[in-house]
Formats: structure tokens, C-alpha cells, sequence
RNA sequence: UGGGGUAUAGCCAAGUGGUAAGGCAACGGGUUUUGAUCCCGUCAUUCGUUGGUUCGAGUCCAUCUACCCCAGCCA
């Protein structure tokens, strides 16, 4: 069998074999339930990857659920911007999107029904009442002096809650579960609360919103979701979500299973970290490339097939993980190894004159789109008796370990002619503004004659033809590999995460659309960024090459 | 002795009683008009610890250790 047909496996995909082959379930439903209060990240991929991955390859379906239980935190805006990243992420969800917020009229009645069990009960505490009588984590709490109000009782005060007569954070509706539980979730924890705050989705209609554990429950259950995927610190939380579907009338019993969220290294993934950045500025809002969100990704240049790679490498599993950013990168060198079409830009300009050229001609020479691809064309490249190379590609002397231009020696100009260096001009400050070289115009397209070798190839663009651009390097947001650890994750930003470089571009560049990525040979994959107008090109760099010369020891 | 989880290479991660997959990274060598790519090779006598069961243990049992999560009217 083609390794194609070799699916990764995982503990979840594992229970669901299981599930099936004894007959639990014959349909799998998923679903993906972001809170719309942010823009999704890398870690959502994970989730999205997951989800939407198990129900295809089980022919099953994945719903988009938004978990809009908070109306204070969340935004329109959001919900937008995160049906946009998962559709450009290359899945599409069951049906129409869902939100909690559909089911908030079921909700209630749940809670009816709870209130009429005698399982739930409208209580007044203040939250610092509520907090000691929770007791710790190694001493039970105590019971509330509202936990034995009768039901009858709890249900008008319940429909006073819903009707609008207590204030803000007056009271809660509560479950009544168990004050000594070890789980802490299970010590009576609140269902509902009170709160004047106008939704997204359903206006003015509420003032009562319930809280994550009653709702995510039911909404799976109501969706008929068979496997509820969430991240490890819901563990406890699945005791909570099982005492709620046991105690409703509710037919689908759906079961939750936690793994491990991603950790990445030198950036941060928790919603509140990531907001912070956008809202003090210490990047350029959500789809600042630097950012691990599904946009800032996408702007800098990652596809979006690289990032299901990335995911399906990493897997899936319940163990606390620290994920090298080299793993993500070379899932994006190595889709774009194959498929980027190749170009010449020089990030830092030094300028060469080729004397022995003569000065008025332009010669459009043709270079291969791909080295090893010919199905991807050729396009033109115009040389001429000035051009353009890297700075760091021109050393008046220099070791032989150093492979590029070097004065009183030859180097290949990538695509067209051997050049030698004869001679330099410098300003006063001793910097080299020019370098003055000669060429051998019998090797185009071949080795010199005679048998000379010349190991160095470096790339060029023509000084009169070539088109000015913005050049942003892109480095990793943070200097340290875990800012969340520490005290202050804002005080290890790297300051240098970006460079801007005024470069210069092959002409052919400038019908680059946005966001196709480009090799830039021997530097690294970019794309057009929105930035760019008019006259105008700016290029983000994606990531850089693997580059064996800048870690070895360079005499 | 609060409870819930997790320990396999630098980083991910397979492994489900039969003798340690794979990827990333790293390191050698070859090819190369990208110091890229590609190719070839190296990289766990050992699975957190210590015991035990077994013909046989990463897998089973016990013990200890380390780390993560839980005391929101957040999700």
C-alpha cells in the first residue's frame, strides 16, 4: 500500500475505532466551539485539524460552533474573522454555523428542570461569601444558606432572574451538587448569571447567561456530537459535564475526551497574552506576521496545506509539549521547496559596474522558474552593465572558505555570466560604494572554457531594470523559547522581530499577487504583502532558507 | 495520602507481553549555476526511579520521583 494510505493514528481516533466496531455509534459528529473573543491561533489549528480531520476521514461531520456564552468579552468582528480562518484552512463545516446562543431558550428550560429536580437553586451570596464557603483544595466547603430554598421558591426567583428584577451580579443560579468534592468544579458551581449586557447574536432578549459547563454539554448533546474534543485543563470539568446530561431529560449522551494543547516555541498562544499584544501595540494588530494567529501566518507567507502538515506531524496526545518552531518552518521549506516559483531580489544593495560590458545595451537573458520543475516555464531576466549584488556577497579578501565575490577573483552571476572583481571605489568613511568588475562573455549558460572552476554562485538584479521594494524580515516575537513562564512575558519581546530592508527585485516581480509565496534564491520565501501600493512592493519574508554557511565556523 | 492528569532521544511521537517506527533538529559524505534542493550514511542495548511477576516487560503489579491542571458570576 502508498504510504498515502497510512493515516496517523492517535488515542482519540483509537476510541473511536473502538466506538464503531462495537457498535456505539455508526455516525461521528465533531464539532469545533471557539469563544468569538479573539482571533484564532495556531493551537486552534490543532483543534481544527483534529476535528474536522476525524469527521473526514469517518465520513462524519464537524459543526462550527461559537461558544458565545460571555457577551461581554466577545465580538462580531471575531466571528467573522474566525469563519474566514477556518475555511481558508481548507475545511468547511456541517450546515449552518451554530452558536450556543441558538440554544439559550433550551438552556433555560434545562434549568427549569433542574430547579424542579431539586438540583439547582437561586442563591445570593456575594461572590467573597461564595469563595470561603468553597473551601480549598484539601478542605471541603460549606453549604450556602440559599442551598435549601424550596423549589417552588427557586423557580420564581429563577424567573425573576430571567425577568429582570435583580441587578447585576445580584445572584446566580446554582447547581446543587456537592459542597466536599474533591473536583472543585462540583461544589455547587453556577449555571447562570445575571447580566445586562446586549449579545452579539440574540440583542437585548437576555440578562441571564449561562455559563460554560451547562451550555457546552448541552449544546453537544443537542448538535448530537459523539466525541466532544476539548484540551487537557477540562478534565476535571468532564465530571461536571456528565452530572449535567444525567440529570436532563436529554436523549444523545455525548462524551468528552481531552488532549494536550499546543506549546510553541518563542511565542505565546493563551487568548489573553495574544489580545495584549494587539491592544498595547507591541505588534501590528492580529495579522501582524509575527503573530502565531491563523491570519498572521497567513499574511507572513505560510499556506495553508503547511500548517495541516504541521498539525498532523505533531499529533495529537495528552502529553505537555513544547513544540520547536523548526518543526513548523520545515513544513512550510518543504511545500514550497517544490511548488514556489524561483526570483532574484537583493535585500542590501552594493552596486557593480562591469566595465568591459558595453554601457547602452540590455540583455534579456532567460532564467528557469524552478531548477528542477521545467513544467514551471521560464521567465526574463535583464542584465546590464551595472547591477546589483548582496553586500555580504563581496569581500576584498577573504578565506577559501568563502564562496562568493572577492576582489582580484571570479564568481558566478546566477543565471548569467562569471564576473571577477578588479577594483573598488569607497567613500570617505571607507565604506565601499562601488566595485568595479569585468566579465567573460563565453560563459552563459556554461563553464569557462579553458577549465577554470569558480565555486561561488550569487544572485544579482539589474541596477537599471530592477524594481525597489520593501524587504521585512521577519524573526520570532520573543527572545526567550517559553515567554509565558515568565514574570512578564512583554519584557522578552525581541526588538528585533523585524527588519526592514530597502531592496531591489527582478522586474518580474512586480506582477507577483499578493500572498503567492517566491523563492527568493539563496535567501529565503517571501510574499507580497497587502502593504504594498501603487509604487510601493513591499515582500514579507516567510522564513529563510536552511542555511549551512551562516552556523559553520567561518574562519 | 485533596483530586485530576502525564513521564519513550535535543524537540514532537509510534509502540496495546515477543526483543525500541517515523518526523524535526544535529552530524559526516556525494551531486549541484541557490552554501538551497536531492542522494547516501550516523544518531535510545534502552523507555522517569526502584523492586516484583513472566521463558520473555516500554507494555502487567507495587514503590518512589518529577512536571502540568483545579479554589471565575472566564472558556
Amino acid at each position: 500500500m502508498a504510504e498515502a494510505d497510512i493515516r496517523p493514528t492517535n488515542f482519540i481516533r483509537q476510541i473511536i475505532d473502538k466506538d464503531i466496531n462495537e457498535g456505539l455509534h455508526t455516525n461521528i459528529q465533531t464539532r469545533f466551539p471557539p469563544e468569538p473573543n479573539g482571533y484564532l491561533h495556531i493551537g486552534h489549528a490543532k483543534s481544527i485539524c483534529l476535528n474536522f480531520g476525524i469527521a473526514q476521514d469517518y465520513q462524519g461531520q464537524c459543526n462550527l460552533r461559537f461558544d458565545d456564552t460571555n457577551p461581554e468579552k466577545e465580538d462580531i468582528d471575531y466571528v467573522n474573522a474566525i469563519q474566514q480562518d477556518v475555511s481558508w484552512l481548507g475545511f468547511n463545516w456541517n450546515g449552518d454555523v451554530r452558536y450556543s446562543s441558538n440554544y439559550f431558550d433550551a438552556l433555560y428550560e434545562f434549568a427549569v428542570e433542574l430547579i424542579n429536580k431539586g438540583l439547582a437553586y437561586v442563591d445570593f451570596s456575594s461572590k467573597e461569601q461564595m469563595r470561603e464557603l468553597r473551601g480549598t483544595l484539601k478542605e471541603p466547603g460549606k453549604i450556602s444558606p440559599y442551598r435549601n430554598t424550596p423549589a417552588r421558591e427557586n423557580l420564581a426567583l429563577f424567573e425573576k432572574m430571567r425577568g429582570g428584577q435583580f441587578k447585576d451580579g445580584e445572584c446566580l443560579l446554582r447547581a446543587k451538587i456537592d459542597m466536599s468534592s474533591s473536583f472543585m468544579c462540583m461544589r455547587d458551581p453556577a449555571l447562570y448569571r445575571v447580566r445586562f449586557a446586549h449579545h452579539h447574536q440574540t440583542g437585548d432578549k437576555w440578562c441571564i447567561y449561562p455559563l460554560y459547563d451547562f451550555t457546552h454539554c448541552i449544546s453537544d448533546a443537542i448538535e448530537g456530537i459523539t466525541h466532544s474534543l476539548c484540551t487537557l485543563e477540562f478534565q476535571d470539568n468532564r465530571r461536571l459535564y456528565d452530572w449535567v446530561l444525567s440529570n436532563i431529560s436529554i436523549d444523545t449522551t455525548p462524551h468528552q475526551y481531552e488532549f494536550s494543547r499546543l506549546n510553541l516555541e518563542y511565542t505565546v498562544l493563551s487568548k489573553r497574552k495574544l489580545i495584549q499584544l494587539v491592544e498595547e501595540n507591541h505588534v501590528d494588530g492580529w495579522d501582524d506576521p509575527r503573530m502565531p494567529t491563523i491570519a498572521g501566518l497567513r499574511r507572513r507567507g505560510y499556506t495553508s496545506a503547511s500548517l495541516r502538515e504541521f498539525c498532523q506531524r505533531i499529533g495529537v496526545t495528552k502529553m505537555d509539549n513544547m513544540v520547536e518552531m523548526s518543526m513548523l518552518e520545515a513544513c512550510l521549506r518543504e511545500e514550497l521547496n517544490a511548488d514556489a516559483p524561483r526570483a532574484m531580489a537583493v535585500l542590501e544593495p552594493l552596486k557593480i559596474v562591469i566595465e568591459n560590458y558595453s554601457s547602452d545595451d540590455v540583455e534579456n537573458l532567460t532564467a528557469p522558474n524552478h531548477p528542477a520543475d521545467t513544467s514551471k516555464g521560464n521567465r526574463i531576466v535583464p542584465f546590464s552593465k551595472e547591477i546589483f549584488i548582496e553586500a555580504e556577497d563581496f569581500r576584498e579578501e577573504a578565506n577559501k572558505k568563502y564562496k562568493r565575490l572577492v576582489l582580484g577573483k571570479e564568481v558566478r552571476l546566477r543565471n548569467a555570466y562569471v564576473i571577477k572583481a578588479e577594483r573598488v571605489e569607497k567613500d570617505e568613511q571607507g565604506n565601499i560604494t562601488t566595485v568595479f568588475c569585468s566579465y567573460d562573455k563565453d560563459t552563459l549558460g556554461k563553464d569557462p572554457a579553458d577549465g577554470r572552476k569558480v565555486k561561488g554562485v550569487i544572485h544579482w538584479v539589474s541596477a537599471s531594470q530592477g524594481v525597489a521594494a520593501e524587504i521585512r524580515l521577519y524573526d520570532r516575537l520573543f527572545k526567550l523559547p517559553n515567554p509565558a513562564a515568565e514574570e512578564e512575558f512583554l519584557g522578552c519581546i525581541n526588538e528585533q522581530s523585524l527588519v526592514v530592508k530597502q531592496g531591489v527585485v527582478e522586474p518580474s516581480l512586480i506582477n507577483a499577487k499578493l500572498s503567492m509565496p517566491v523563492q527568493f534564491e539563496r535567501t529565503g520565501y517571501f510574499c507580497k504583502d497587502k502593504d504594498s501600493q501603487g509604487d510601493k512592493v513591499v515582500f514579507n519574508r516567510a522564513v529563510g532558507l536552511r542555511d549551512t554557511w551562516a552556523k559553520m565556523d567561518q574562519g
